[in-house]
DNA sequence: CTTGACCCTGACGCTGCGTCAACCCTGCAT
DNA sequence: ATGCAGGGTTGACGCAGCGTCAGGGTCAAG
């Protein structure tokens, strides 16, 4: 006759698992001794070695009882359906790993290598890291709302770098944000920048709005949002802006005529 | 401003998630408007979509708090521990798997092939389904016990069953067990023939105990006890062969002098 | 007689939410 | 004004498979 542990240590497995499986019913309360100690016999050694085979195969143990009574057709169904759930959640696992290997870096945490490189290219011409991690932070939202199009879109975005007056637009907004003062004057030349800019897409056809509807009005609300509570002074431009003709960090467009 | 529904639906998550999160601190809880419902800023957003890209990524969400505070030498160490995590539970499951492509039948269940052609010769040469169980369990035990060792043992097993006296023994108890009287006269010729192949066994040298050792005295107790759970039949023969000199089911022996 | 190694029951903890319950708010159609 | 659907709020239990106390009693040996 065995106690708990002998029976555990027989089938390599703890104390606290034999009794939790007499908790489920999948092994049977055996006969107390005296002093209300568990004695076993050889059968519940072997029904132990059965369940842990089981359950070392995957087998979750709300079916582990099932299985032991099932008939070997309904076994074999039983066996099939526990290879498929380890085979999707093996998958998953891969899937997790894959997506781990890409988090390598902080940028490319979120985000695809194009919109990557050009975070990169904006830190190469100087822009300053409050700047950098607000565009982070924008494009994460971009790249989770069209995660296809932002592929799309990033050479143009890229081929806008080679325009001296958008590398002279990002110096001068990180020169504000580090500098730190309440009224730079610099605001005014970011101003007259953006207008110029804005003004000219327009001319050229390109208001930056590329394929997105009017669904997507509450994504750009967010990434204005996402601006403004960046720095105050971007609220400030907003405005300036705003008395310009022109409304909106990301999706810039002609301010509509206010009703009445 | 988002509600709690928006929010989650722009990240893909659920509300009850987004909720844990600010139980457990991974999103901070935002502003409330007059009626106590909670409105979310593009921040939030940002935020969110980092949380999910490390969760679904697997990492856990104790961890996900630390990474994305994180400096970048800190954070490629977390990654490498992540990664290092899901292997080993991928190969885990792997394992598993292996396992349990093995278990298409019942028989091959806990047992290495061959013991299972063993048993199948059993049942060929006759024996009856409730010997043939018994016999299972009994190997069970053994291959829990002696994993390497069972698979030398099987040859000079299936060699006995090329003795027309042992076939006829599995015979006998089988048509015993199916018959299921109590006083069978075919006890007797059992216990001949058991008595018989010991004294030829012992005339060989070979007592069937191989390299056990006194450790294992606890198994053969386990094996003996089982048979007789099995069958009260056993019990009789048993006593028996104690009257006739020789002890146990598994381990056939000499009965030990009685001390005084 | 003490000590250490077991045994007992009962209960909480862990992970990442799903799923009620019971109630309040809002916006639209009637 | 009213009703109703479809949001929102907190609080609490449930899930799998045990690990891990807490607070006892028991056994074998020195």
């Amino acid at each position: 006759m065995l106690t708990i542990g002998q029976l555990a240590a027989y089938a390599g497995v703890t104390v606290r698992a034999v009794r939790h499986y007499h908790q489920i019913g999948l092994l049977p309360e055996p006969e107390r001794d005296t002093s209300g100690y568990r004695k076993y016999g050889a059968p519940a050694v072997v029904q132990l070695i059965k369940i842990r085979t089981l359950a070392d195969a995957g087998v979750p143990l709300a079916q582990v009882g099932r299985m032991l009574e099932a008939d070997p057709a309904t076994f074999a169904e039983a066996v099939e359906r526990i290879d498929a759930q380890l085979r999707d959640e093996i998958d998953r696992l891969a899937a997790s790993r894959r997506q781990v290997a890409r988090l390598t870096a902080g940028d490319s945490l979120v985000l695809p290598p194009p919109v990557v490189a050009y975070l990169d290219r904006l830190r190469e011409i100087g822009t300053s890291d409050r700047i950098l991690a607000g565009e982070r932070d924008g494009w994460i939202l971009i790249a989770a709302r069209w995660p296809d199009q932002v592929l799309e879109w990033m050479p143009d975005k890229m081929a806008q770098l080679d325009d001296p007056r958008v590398v002279r637009l990002y110096q001068l907004l990180s020169e504000i944000v580090d500098a730190d003062v309440v009224d730079d004057p610099r605001v005014t030349e970011v101003v007259d920048l953006m207008v110029e800019l804005a003004e000219q897409a327009e001319a050229a056809g390109v208001i930056d709005v590329h394929e997105t509807g009017q669904d997507d009005d509450i994504s750009f609300a967010l990434l204005d949002d996402l601006a403004d509570a960046a720095d105050k002074r971007a609220e400030r431009i907003r405005e300036l802006m705003r008395e310009r003709g022109w409304d909106g960090w990301t999706r810039t467009q002609r301010v509509k005529e206010p009703p009445g």
